[in-house]
DNA sequence: ATTATCTATAGATCTATAGATAATGC
DNA sequence: ATTATCTATAGATCTATAGATAATGC
């Protein structure tokens, strides 16, 4: 749970109150996300972003110093919520916590409910200024630190092969990726696959990888 | 060999000289995604997608009738040049051509050349109307298409699994997607991995989970 | 008096076209 | 005479800010 999030640091406001700075572009965050999933982030005026949160385009422009700005706000409340949506599934679960398998589930269907978020961090990241830039692929790599713990703890109770830290880095990334592709081919998956369809598809696909490394590990090691 | 690609069908251009029309458009396209891949097409101006090729923004409008039209034969071509690029190789490599396991390396390495142009679809094809959206997804349904069959030649051989369709085409994606990961988190992989180790890694990875298949395949049947 | 919000707009774009000019082929 | 190209610009944006107004707290 101790996330270390840099969360808004670095986005200046002229508002002094710290708490009606984190309501207010909590509002600006709500909006422009809608916004952004529904015409893309080039194609929203702020105009529209202030008017949907429902004060002017001077007000927008207190909280944030650019567009930008709230580009960046946007990627990084989704990060975040992301990563709360799996922290919270794995509490609540508790039975059978430790399976990488159950967390692969869990993961896969947060990028379901996000899915139009996800697409928008894969569109527009680029977009961002470098500086922006960087801390939302720090996200990302934060998130997938989450897989690499549950794989190597996994390595340590024998019930996956022996890998290079590297090789682990690399499969947890593959899991991610998962759940994202889940997000950005829908137009092809959703049509052929049900999500729970895909949940087994897919983790039965990533865990054989691990299992098949056992197998061979343990014959060697004969 | 018979691709059947509705080119650059819908496009309406005011020049009737059909070659000339191919010519400028090739340079249109040329010059359309140094730019976009550079700055990103919203923020490239039409003005300067003229002035690289060389000739006048009025220019421009005779080979297409807006900036969406460019961009749509963008994204075509660097399908077409993908496609191309993993049958030639494949059909350079006669040499245990069948193998899916060499068609993944090849395709991989196309993406790798294409890293650019492959971020450049992620970020840019919602961006696109409706209609011309259709034709680039069709792309990607196409090339995958070249995974499916040779899963299923693989199949018929007995080197591989029994699997339903379904999962076949799953799979296919999969490969299709590790490709595309190579180019859209090279942020994260380049520092880590060589080329070859991405490709040993994932090839493995991903025959892994039909090698698992067979075997309960096999069981399951004595 | 200080803080937050609003109005009005400067200044800088950018896409697409209309009408003029140059080049080509009969 | 037909086809291709260029110049000049209409018309529509859009971001960001300066200065005016309203609300809040001492």
């Amino acid at each position: 749970m101790a996330r270390k999030r840099p969360d808004e640091a670095g986005v200046v406001s002229q508002v002094k109150n710290p708490k009606l700075v984190r309501t207010r572009r909590r509002q600006i965050v709500d909006a422009a996300v809608r916004l952004f999933i529904e015409k893309g982030f080039h194609k929203t005026p702020t105009r529209q972003i202030a008017e949907a949160v429902g004060f002017s385009i001077g007000s927008l422009y207190e909280y944030v110093s650019s567009k930008d700005d709230v580009l960046y706000l946007v990627c990084d409340a989704i990060h975040d919520e992301i990563e709360k949506g799996i922290h919270s599934a794995m509490s609540a679960k508790k039975t059978g916590l430790d399976g990488l398998e159950a967390v692969i589930g869990i993961y896969i269907r947060v990028c379901d409910t996000m899915a139009d978020h996800l697409q928008l961090i894969y569109q527009e990241t680029k977009s961002l200024p470098k500086k922006w830039r960087s801390h939302v692929l720090e996200n990302e790599v934060r998130i997938t630190g989450i897989f690499v713990e549950l794989i190597e703890n996994a390595v340590e109770k024998g019930t996956l092969a022996t890998m290079e830290r590297s090789s682990i880095e690399l499969m947890a990334h593959n899991i991610m990726v998962t759940g994202h592709m889940w997000a950005f081919r829908r137009w092809f998956l959703k049509g052929r696959y049900t999500l729970d369809g895909y949940i087994a598809f897919q983790t039965r696909f990533i865990l054989a990888a691990a299992k098949e490394g056992r197998k061979s590990q343990v014959i060697g090691q004969r």
